[in-house]
DNA sequence: CATCTGACTTGCTCGTTGCAAGCCAGCTAC
DNA sequence: GTAGCTGGCTTGCAACGAGCAAGTCAGATG
């Protein structure tokens, strides 16, 4: 037998939070979806994931309430997108950490990838308050930078709510 | 063809350290090391990991620089420890981030892990000063605390230098 | 010598991934 | 009409990886 052992029920959060965002892809979903990214296709485009695990990965995301699917309209029809919810949204932090981390001990020829508040044009962390300015942090006002990304700067997708 | 894609190439220092930290049980391996394990079979009895993978998954932490083996004298024999290096010990705002997110977005009768400076007994986040007193952060005043820990709370361990 | 322990390695089985192909609804082209 | 296209899945197959059990090996201990 080789189920795969959950941790969902585990005392320790870190566990918990590996359960699910442990397994492989699901970060780099999360990670196009705060950049963006709603749509199946997007997703299967842009991360080269296999049809059956991309299914299985955001309906995942989807129970666990990082994600929602909603109807939009697609031409005369309609279709379903992934949006992120209030708790997909809130993973920002751990996608920064591992951000930072990569970026400082992990070998590339690229430079960094910078979370930065548009407002000022500085980088900082997320948080409450901008690392730079101190003023207050909204979502709208973040954006990814780095050299490496097609247009430069790339904002972070609203939680739906 | 089914091997496991690699990400260590990748541009995004996201993906990176996804190769990495994002493969089953290495993240659960990082959080016991930082918490002072340095055994394999310490690792092997508190994770309930099987050998061959926790085998696997330790050469890949060696191999990437976050921990390293070293000799150590058990009586009078010569055995081998786990010990975090600095990379290794700089992710622990992916851990940080992770239990975070675990104690908001997910279900549990536990109460918070926190990270607290213990010089003044307060919670923190990692980083370079203490959010709560607001002196400069070491690592050995670090400690995870929360209700469910054995013992109430424990030091992080140091890496070596 | 026999036994024990820690740290692996090997073998087996089954779940999961990657890939390719098929399916289905609704729109567009002819 | 019907043929094709597109997005979002589902299904089938082969290879990899995880869980489990058992075996190995070196050095201490009885």
């Amino acid at each position: 037998m080789s189920r795969r052992i959950t941790w969902a029920d585990a005392v320790c959060p870190i566990a918990r939070a590996a359960d699910v965002l442990g397994e492989p892809w699901t970060l780099l979903i999360l990670r196009n979806a705060t950049a963006g990214t709603t749509r199946f296709e997007d997703f299967r485009a842009q991360l080269g994931i296999a049809d059956n695990v991309l299914t299985t990965r955001l309906a995942k995301l989807v129970d666990r309430g990082l994600l929602t699917k909603l109807p939009y309209r697609d031409g005369g029809r309609t279709r379903h997108e992934y949006r992120l919810t209030q708790a997909g949204s809130d993973a920002l932090p751990v996608l920064h950490a591992l951000g930072t981390w990569g970026h400082a001990h992990t070998s590339s020829e690229a430079g960094p990838t910078t979370l930065v508040h548009t407002r000022c044009g500085q980088a900082t962390r997320p948080g409450a308050k901008c690392d730079a300015c101190g003023k207050p942090l909204a979502r709208t006002d973040l954006a990814w930078r780095g050299s490496w990304l097609d247009e430069g700067e790339i904002p972070l997708a609203d939680p739906v709510g």
